[in-house]
DNA sequence: ATGGTAGCTGTGCTA
């Protein structure tokens, strides 16, 4: 099976590339961020015809992530337990606090089971600068979801060992199969960007959010880019200024956390590099996983 | 020389 995350930067601007994309690569499950629209603006019908089962989550022109599977699309979610809201929206969208006081989840989170894999669709916070607001928020939000991602991988419990021989992933020892896929907005290694000096005091390379993401290793997640594509100064993201993807100067940061239960199934990983190159290219690039059935 | 690109129901915000 083969799982795909990708930050299309709008989904209906880049709908004839992704829609390309699918017809050639063999994408069984293929995780959406930044399609920058409400549900009712998504091309549900194009991706229904080109074969895949497509749940979203957008709210607004901001955001909006979405799955698309061929291998089925079960028990969607369009939050993580406990998934922190961004307090600013309140404000912008001028609702009553004495109403609302919980600031509102944002579209950055969708999940669904695609082929007997819990998939989730991740857009992380940026952060925008140290000391900002939505860096405190994203700090917050990768903790959260570090905490759920921990619960899935748990073993299950004996009332939910399979009584049927053929469902074999009990004999793996571990819980759920989950793909935490998505655009982390973290650079994780010093040469997982062009020049870390020009990110100094900068997001995105904070010994905070550095440890924020190395905390889903420490919860026995596995990333599997990194483990099939250890090369220093590999890219999934290019700016679209100053000729980023001439220059490559680029930054990794779009990535596949698995679960036990799925990075003991994976076979390999690609960057589809290619797909930066030309007119209408999103910023970001497909990152592919396999998986052995 | 403080620019530059792209996308969004946008005259600014987000990345």
């Amino acid at each position: 099976m083969r799982l795909v995350t990708w930050n299309v930067n709008s989904i209906r601007t880049r709908l004839d590339r992704v829609l390309g994309f699918l017809d050639r690569s063999q994408t069984d499950v293929l995780a959406i961020q930044e399609t920058k629209c409400r549900d009712d603006q998504f091309p549900t019908q194009a991706f229904e015809a080109a074969g895949y089962q497509v749940a979203h989550f957008g709210l607004s022109q901001w955001n909006g992530v979405a799955i698309a599977s061929r291998v089925g699309l079960d028990d969607v979610a369009t939050q993580f337990p406990d998934q922190p809201g961004f307090a600013k929206a309140i404000i912008e969208d001028d609702m009553d606090p004495l109403l609302d006081v919980v600031p509102p989840v944002e579209a950055r989170a969708i999940g669904a089971t695609c082929g007997g894999v819990r998939v989730w669709s991740l857009y992380v916070p940026h952060g925008r600068a140290l000391g900002d607001p939505h860096y405190t928020y994203k700090l917050a939000w990768l903790e959260a979801l570090r905490t759920a991602a921990q619960t899935w991988a748990e073993p299950r419990g004996p009332r939910e060992v399979p009584q049927r021989s053929e469902d074999t992933s009990w004999g793996r020892g571990a819980g759920d199969a989950v793909a935490l896929m998505g655009d982390w907005n973290v650079i994780p290694l010093d040469t997982d960007v062009y020049n870390v000096a020009d990110f100094a005091g900068k997001t995105h390379v904070s010994p905070p959010e550095r440890a924020a993401f190395d905390a889903f290793g420490k919860a026995g997640y596995t990333e599997l880019t990194r483990q099939f594509i250890p090369e220093e100064h590999t890219y999934t993201y290019w700016d679209y200024q100053q000729l980023s993807f001439p220059r490559n100067k680029g930054l990794r940061i779009d990535f596949c956390w698995a679960s036990p239960a799925l990075a003991s199934r994976a076979s390999g990983a690609l960057i589809d590099r290619e797909e930066r190159k030309g007119k209408g290219a999103s910023d970001h690039v497909p990152v592919i996983v396999d998986l052995t059935d």
